[in-house]
Formats: C-alpha cells, structure tokens, sequence
DNA sequence: TATCAATTGCAACATTGTTGCGTTTAATTT
DNA sequence: AAATTAAACGCAACAATGTTGCAATTGATA
C-alpha cells in the first residue's frame, strides 16, 4: 500500500484550503503560494488530497474547475452529494451544504453520482445591489 | 443588427447534431466533418448556433465540454434548465428533459440559472452488466 | 544515521480555446 | 446578372490548463 507523506509543499496547499471560505482554482492555489513550489506539483497535490477524501472538485458551468475542502462533519460516509452556488458577479464558488435536490429518474439508470450547479447572485453581491 | 448566414460549415454541423442521439465535443465534431472546415470555424460555428439558442453548452463533471440541441416543444419559452446524465462507462451524455430538481435555498441568494449532472450508467450500459 | 519510496522540479508535450488579419462568400441591391 | 458588403472563413500565432518522464531531493521508518 502507498503511504503518504506531509511535506512542505501540501502543508502550505492546506493551510491555503483552511484560510478560505471559497472555492480555489489551481491557478489561485499557486498564485497565494507564490512560487513555494512548482505548478505541477500542486497538480498532484490537489490529487492526492482528492483521493485522500480532503478536498473535492468542482466544475464549473463556465468550464473552470475549482477545489474545495470536505465537510465531513455530519456522515459517516462521505458523499459529493450537495450542491455548489456560483456568482455571476463575483466568480465566487461556495458548498450549500445543506441543498440536496430531489428528483425522479426514468428507469434503467444507475445514478452513482450527481453534480448540482447553481449560479446567480450571492448573499454579499445580492446586497450591493449589482 | 447582425445578420446570419447559413454557409456550408454551420449547415454540416447542424446535419452532425440532427444525426446524433447524444451531445457532442468540439473534437468529436471535427472528426465527423472530417476536414471540410477548420477547427476555430467549428468554435465560431458553435458560437453562433448558441446565441440562436439552437444548442446549448454542457460541462461536465470531468471537466469536458459538450453540446447538444436544444428541445423547444415543450415550452414558450427556452429554458436550459434541464439534466443531463454522464455515463461513467460509455462516455455518452444525454439530456434528460423531463428530469427538474427541486431544491430549497438559503436565504439571499438570486438563483439565475441552474446545471444538474447526474453521473452513472445508462440504459445501455446497464443492461450489458457492466 | 542509513535506507528507500514518495515527492519534487524541470522540460517537454497535449489539448482546448482565443485572437488578429487578410481572403472568401452568402445575401442583398442595383 | 453583376456589384456590393458585411458575415464567415482559413491560417498562424498565442494562451491557459493539464499531463508525463526522469533525475534529484526529502520524509518517514528502521
């Protein structure tokens, strides 16, 4: 079995996940990491800690793909399973823990996974009156 | 205001969406038109046929992007909020029209436009007991 | 402290999408 | 049918994002 280590590198990667309430991209990632290691090297980070079950990834509708970290507070098992808000003023993506839609599905589909994305206004642009 | 032109290109990959069940990549188009048109003509082309609001943009979970016609027999107006199902097998991305998520969100939030992508197996793909 | 696989940096490459610009062409007018 | 003209095109160049191979470094363990 592969062990994994913790190194300087990740550290940093995770100190940056806990600082923010948002979404990263990999390119914001090595921009507040400024130069502390190469751009490759938070690619596979950002691996590792999805496999690890620490971070997830998000798609966006725009096509940008964004990181953020697991809340594992309320199951046991850890399910993807909730929903994203992306603003349209801002660019901000946060996890609405608590939406989980409901659906019906035709028959003869195996659901494994969904992906539920929802962009418009948030709290702090809705307020501004943008 | 801007005319539209219905050239040999546009009216190609209009013929490539009639004939496909599922929703198509950019590169998935390029093979089917086999050099009749360059590959930004393509991009453009999809552009154009976006903003007519005869297809529509999908990303998906793993970061793709596909395309699809757009069905307007139900509705006055067009809405794009639809599903679409991923299958983790085949690869194919259909949209599920008839699938509309309800959700309850948190207070404050102007929600403009929705995106639900349920991943998993499809019909086919299930009945061949992967 | 020695060991060794995990991790890293670097270079190179692949894919996807965009932009500028000169040329071609569809649709309209003459 | 020919002239007009803006839309559409091809080509080249570029940008962003992500991947791979390999030699060098380093964290965790003995």
């Amino acid at each position: 079995m592969k062990t994994t280590r913790n190194t300087a590198a990740k550290t940093a990667v995770l100190e940056v996940f806990e600082k923010s309430k948002t979404a990263l991209s990999h390119t914001e990632i090595h921009k507040q990491l400024n130069d502390l290691c190469d751009r490759v090297t938070i690619y596979r980070i950002l691996d590792r800690l999805i496999n690890e079950d620490i971070i997830h990834k998000i798609s966006n509708l725009d096509g940008t793909v964004k990181y953020a970290k697991c809340n594992h507070s309320h199951q046991r098992v850890h399910i993807h399973n909730h929903a994203h808000f992306s603003c349209e003023n801002c660019h901000e993506i946060t996890c609405l823990e608590s939406v989980k839609p409901s659906y019906i599905m035709p028959h003869n589909y195996k659901v494994n996974e969904i992906n539920f994305t929802l962009s418009g206004l948030c709290p702090k642009c809705l307020n501004s009156n943008i």
